[in-house]
DNA sequence: ATTATGGATACTGTATACAATCTCTTGGCT
DNA sequence: AGCCAAGAGATTGTATACAGTATCCATAAT
């Protein structure tokens, strides 16, 4: 998670001729994602730039930009001339997000349901029943990476690509209202999955539409307001 | 427009003490992206750092991270080593695009019809009468100003930060598309925006959102697709 | 003519250096 | 003891340098 980077994955011999490399500025930022969304960065959590560039074997640059991309993120906060730290969500923004959150969801599963690409639906099957696999096995830790799952794959049902990329910068953004959730809670939560899907699948629009609505706001209310900024 | 941005705006004497001066990252990118909304830099036009840091008189690096942010907002496109043009709307994305801002508007016009901010509101009307007057006058010229002041205005209204930002960010990347409006169709959208304002203030959240999402649903059908990507 | 090939040029990617500013501590004063 | 000021250290802001790629044009071969 926070080890250096090689400048391009040394796969065979040496590859130094870049071909297919992606700039450090990418590989950074998707570190420190990664980084918040697990929790090794913590919200309030400071973002020094010389330490982020040592951890990461660059220079400054790359770091400061992807510094600039996450913060258009809205997942750090920079003020300038004092740096970065890693954001916190209000409960009244955390409030904010999910109605906007809500609201973006059950415009795409609108479209979904208008829509009904079989070979999407077909893949929206397949992860929610391996998410009650999990559930039943009790196998939490498997859930966080499944529940982005569906909603990727749901958002792409709805083939709209503003709406999937604005989707996931929300989700991201909102992550860690629900990180270490609850085998209870995920329950709830994949019930509400499979719901949605199958008024997706009848071409129920405006049911489909309530359905995810209303589950992102129901994910928010069974989480009390934590987490102060 | 393109002039070279001066460290702090010399106001005094020699004031290098920077007290109250923005990063130079945050001026170029106001600057890019004024130059774009303006029309200056063209849907397709490349952005090359050289040049732009020799405009501004400033070094690359401020100049490349204005690029990443200005990346975030989709106001232009960047590949890896080619550099970043200004974004192009394909017919498909404007469609897209205004889907989701038509969705958000109607979701903060319901929040604001049932906020009804009276300082707010008295703000809208002085907007909506100066728009009237400018149309009246002819003066088409001014109404792009006063369109933007209108939605923001809006927003503020609806009282939701997250949809304040998004949506402004939306406005922004869908401002090509609107750009040397003729006046038939500015009236148009002036009534439109005078019957908005009307369900707020009564309160009715729901012809508000109806009418705020059918409101930039015409704005686009108004206009044929144009500007391909 | 058309297509390859080579190299010159232009541009982006990354690193390093220095300046400006902020933060925190130390010392002195009340 | 408590508070203000000065200075040292830490950190961000900006500029410059160089390396790695991409792009373009001239030239040559088919």
């Amino acid at each position: 998670m926070l080890e250096p980077i090689s400048p391009s994955p040394p796969a065979l011999a040496s590859r130094p001729v870049g071909k297919e490399h992606s700039p450090l500025r990418d590989k950074v930022a998707g570190e420190i994602r990664a980084a918040i969304q697990a929790g090794v960065f913590k919200p309030g959590d400071r973002l020094v730039e010389d330490r982020l560039a040592e951890q990461f074997g660059v220079s400054r640059n790359p770091v400061r930009e992807a510094i600039r991309t996450l913060a258009s993120e809205a997942l750090i906060e920079v003020t300038a001339r004092r740096g970065a730290v890693v954001a916190s969500l209000s409960p009244q923004e955390a409030e904010e997000l999910l109605e906007v959150r809500a609201t973006l969801e059950g415009a795409n599963a609108r479209l979904a349901a208008r829509r009904r690409d079989p070979k999407t639906i077909d893949q929206l099957k397949e992860i929610l029943a391996r998410g009650s696999s999990a559930i039943e096995a009790k196998r939490v830790d498997e859930l966080a990476a499944l529940n982005d799952a569906f909603h990727t794959h749901l958002a792409q049902a709805g083939c709209n690509r503003v709406l999937v990329d604005l989707m996931k910068t929300l989700r991201d953004r909102s992550g860690p209202l629900f990180r270490g959730i609850g085998l209870e809670f995920a329950t709830e939560s994949w019930a509400e999955h499979a719901s949605i899907l199958r008024a997706v699948i009848a071409g129920d629009a405006e049911l489909a539409s309530l359905l995810a609505y209303r589950h992102v706001l129901n994910a928010g209310t069974r989480r009390p307001p934590e987490e102060a900024g």
